[in-house]
DNA sequence: GTTCTAGAAC
DNA sequence: GTTCTAGAAC
């Protein structure tokens, strides 16, 4: 057991707490602060929103840099502002660590006590009293959304009565400078599980006619080329779905990990719920009747070697009935390799109701498909196209006319499916697997040596195509849930846009793991405005006048949009490296050269302008086709420099320095890349200071006249290159 | 009313 | 990548 419940929830060192009050205007707040301050030993520092720009209301930054100041100052901290959404709350959170617990105290009382409340007071700090008061914590307290601790607290109270928070002022008025309290959810009544059993039903009702759906199930019971057994039929009955997902709702963990026995805290087992997670059916070994024991092999095999590879992310392996041959093989083998429980686990039941039946949030499910990628068939193929719905069937039409076996492709539900709006399920990987059965197309007549490569190769393309998922969308997690449709048809625009460069790059959408890729920028796709740089490095001849140096592997240009005084590019001139995700071992000698000529340039600029800083670095996922190093100057001091990404691309860990990037690949044979776009979204700091500003202009300002040293990471190595006698360090 | 951000279109 | 612009923030 790695984790133990009782090391979680008694936390010995001191710690800083940053308290995050959640709860509308006349929830009690400042009250709240108030009292414990009044009587606690512990240092507390409370930041108000409505007062922080010198008694006027500030916003959210300013309250951010604020309490990441007190933190520093070693006070603990109180948030007074509403934080009544995940996002409002959403930076205060990454202020935690080591030193800092984030805790939430909601004050979720009776709306018709904060009105009354808010409409009595006078002197309201945020000038919110009187008649209007109403309307404002009406409208708030309607996009509520209370705080999970999967949002990083490490503690929430909820506070439903006056009494419930009396006793939270009592909790935490006692804690003195080195006492802390116990990690989890307190407080919290069952109301909201019967809220959301409501809203499932609802929606259960709305999308999916039981009657359609029993039809549904008799139809794949009758087609599908394995016995198939439904082991509880009457789930589909009203009654015992509600039962059944109120018990998802408490005791998920036990539903949905009947093989493997896991050591999960409450803790955990609510933030795992949020987890990115695929369910995948046994691939092969149906229809196509591929041997069970190699496959479970092979499953095994591919799941130890993903699973670790995927961050929180979790693999469930799903089949119809207990009795499985296939399910105790793998599970048996699993338990065998001492493969993680929390990173996969096996899992009886539909694949299609895996969170109305069984509990078990999935964000990605599998699906056995046919080389056509048709509906139909039977089984798991034939379930999902018809708990999918037709929009699937046209999406997967538009990415792909048909799979090679060892392929996958994904399909991204839109809002309209069901399987998005009742189980929560964002996409659907097809893949296609070896075939045995003489009946099928391909049949491979009991190669397994083939097979078996070709089985390998299924389940490497499913799990990194569910990677890819994982990386791209773990920001558009929350703006999904709000618009779901339009922000899969934005992301897949690029696709349809472009048809001819996108022939070309066949990697667009086809996870194809034969390809050389695997690990590379193949799921990228670059739309006809990131071409420009690989047009240049293919054909410089073409375009003489806008490069400033030709060489046989690398050419220079000054950025189009330089986002300081002196912003040059080297780019490399190999086809195919597109970005740095792209480069390997073998561009070890490309990249010390591209490194050397940016050198080149810098020197020549601080010859020209001594006071010059430069930096050589790559972007983790750049904009623009074709591997280029960035070499700029650090004043930053440019009109095209406008928006917070611009700088968080070349001043968060976003922006890989050359020297770094060369030290990683020349060890491990590739350079770990940042690219998540939390990065690109982060508040915006000096780069050399380190202070927060509210905006870009105020931050253009701020540093048009900061002199502060640059950190120390930064002077170390070579990071930043000086004019001869400045100061450097170099280790 | 003005400034600033963020999303869509290209 | 940029430009345009609606609407949020000030």
């Amino acid at each position: 057991m790695d984790m133990d419940v009782d090391e979680a929830s008694k936390p010995k060192e001191e710690k800083l707490l940053l308290v995050i009050l959640v709860g509308a205007p006349g929830s009690g707040k400042s009250t709240f602060c108030e009292e414990v301050m009044r009587s606690s030993t512990r240092p507390w520092v409370r930041i108000c929103q409505d007062t922080i720009g010198n008694g006027k209301a500030g916003n959210k930054s300013q309250c951010l840099s604020s309490a990441a100041g007190a933190l520093k100052d070693g006070k603990s901290v109180f948030i007074d502002r509403c934080n009544l959404d995940r996002e409002q709350r959403s930076g205060f959170v990454e202020l935690g660590g080591a030193q800092v617990d984030v805790h939430a105290v909601v004050l979720d009382l009776p709306a018709k006590l904060c009105i009354s409340r808010s409409v009595k007071r006078t002197g309201h700090e945020g000038n919110l009293q009187g008649g209007k008061a109403a309307a404002v914590v009406n409208r708030m307290l309607q996009k509520k959304e209370l705080p999970k601790l999967s949002e990083g607290f490490s503690r929430i109270t909820f506070c439903q009565t006056e009494s419930d928070v009396k006793e939270a002022v009592k909790t935490y008025s006692a804690l003195g400078p080195l006492d802390n309290l116990p990690h989890g959810c307190f407080g919290q009544k069952s109301s909201d599980a019967k809220v959301q059993v409501g809203i499932m039903r609802f929606l259960k009702k709305a999308e999916v006619p039981v009657d359609a759906e029993s039809r549904e199930n008799k139809n794949r019971n009758i087609t599908s080329s394995q016995t198939v057994e439904i082991k509880d039929p009457c789930h589909k009955d009203m009654e015992s779905f509600s039962s059944n997902l109120d018990k998802a709702n408490t005791v998920s963990k036990n539903v949905e990990n009947p093989a493997v026995g896991c050591p999960g805290t409450h803790v955990d087992q609510i933030s795992k719920d949020d987890a990115p997670t695929l369910a995948f059916p046994s691939i092969s070994t149906s229809d196509f009747q591929f041997n069970h024991e190699k496959a479970a092999d092979v499953i095994v095999e591919k799941v130890a070697e993903f699973s670790n590879k995927l961050g929180n992310a979790r693999l469930v392996f799903v089949d119809l009935t207990h009795g499985s041959k296939i399910l105790s093989l793998v599970k048996s083998k699993a338990a065998q390799k001492n493969i993680d429980s929390r990173k996969f686990f096996t899992h009886v039941g539909d694949i299609t109701q895996l969170y109305s039946t069984g509990g078990l949030r999935c964000t990605v499910i599998a699906n056995a498909a046919n080389w056509r990628l048709k509906p139909g068939g039977g089984g798991v193929n034939a379930a999902i196209f018809n708990a999918a719905g037709p929009a699937m069937e046209s999406a997967t039409k538009e990415r792909a006319q048909s799979l090679l076996p060892g392929n996958a492709v994904i399909v991204p539900l839109t809002s309209s499916s069901p399987l998005f709006t009742r189980e929560g399920v964002t996409h659907v990987i097809h893949v296609l697997g070896p075939n045995m059965n003489p009946q099928r197309p391909n049949c491979l007549n009991n190669d397994y040596n083939k097979g078996c490569k070709i089985l390998k190769e299924a389940y490497t393309s499913l799990f990194e195509a569910f990677a890819s998922i994982v990386r791209t969308g773990a920001e558009q997690k929350n703006k999904r849930d709000v618009d779901h449709g339009s922000e899969k048809s934005k992301k897949y625009k690029g696709a349809e846009d472009n048809s001819e460069l996108n022939i070309i790059d066949s990697r667009v959408e086809m996870v194809d793991s034969s390809s050389k890729k695997t690990d590379g920028s193949m799921n990228r796709t670059w739309g006809s405005w990131a071409q420009a740089l690989h047009q240049m490095a293919m054909h410089p001849e073409k375009h003489k006048n806008d490069l400033l140096e030709i060489s046989e592997d690398v050419v220079v240009l000054n950025d189009l949009y330089p986002k300081a005084q002196k912003h040059v590019l080297v780019l490399a001139r190999t086809g195919g490296l597109d970005c740095l995700a792209d480069v390997r071992n073998d561009h070890l000698d490309l990249i010390k050269k591209m490194h050397a000529v940016g050198l080149k340039w810098a020197e020549k600029f601080l010859h020209e302008n001594a006071s010059l800083v430069f930096r050589l670095g790559y972007h983790s996922a750049p904009s623009m086709r074709q591997l280029h190093l960035h070499v700029i100057s650090q004043d930053f001091e440019s009109k095209h420099l406008k928006n917070k990404k611009h700088w968080n691309s070349f001043n968060t860990a976003f922006f890989l320095d050359s020297v770094n990037v060369i030290q990683e690949v020349s060890k491990n044979g590739k350079a770990t890349l940042k690219d998540d776009d939390k990065l690109l979204s982060m508040e915006l700091r000096c780069h050399r200071c380190r202070s927060a500003h509210p905006n870009i202009p105020r931050l253009k300002s701020h540093i048009s006249s900061c002199s502060s040293p640059f950190p120390a990471y930064l002077l170390q190595n070579g990071r930043l290159v000086h004019a001869q006698g400045e100061a450097s360090t170099s280790s």
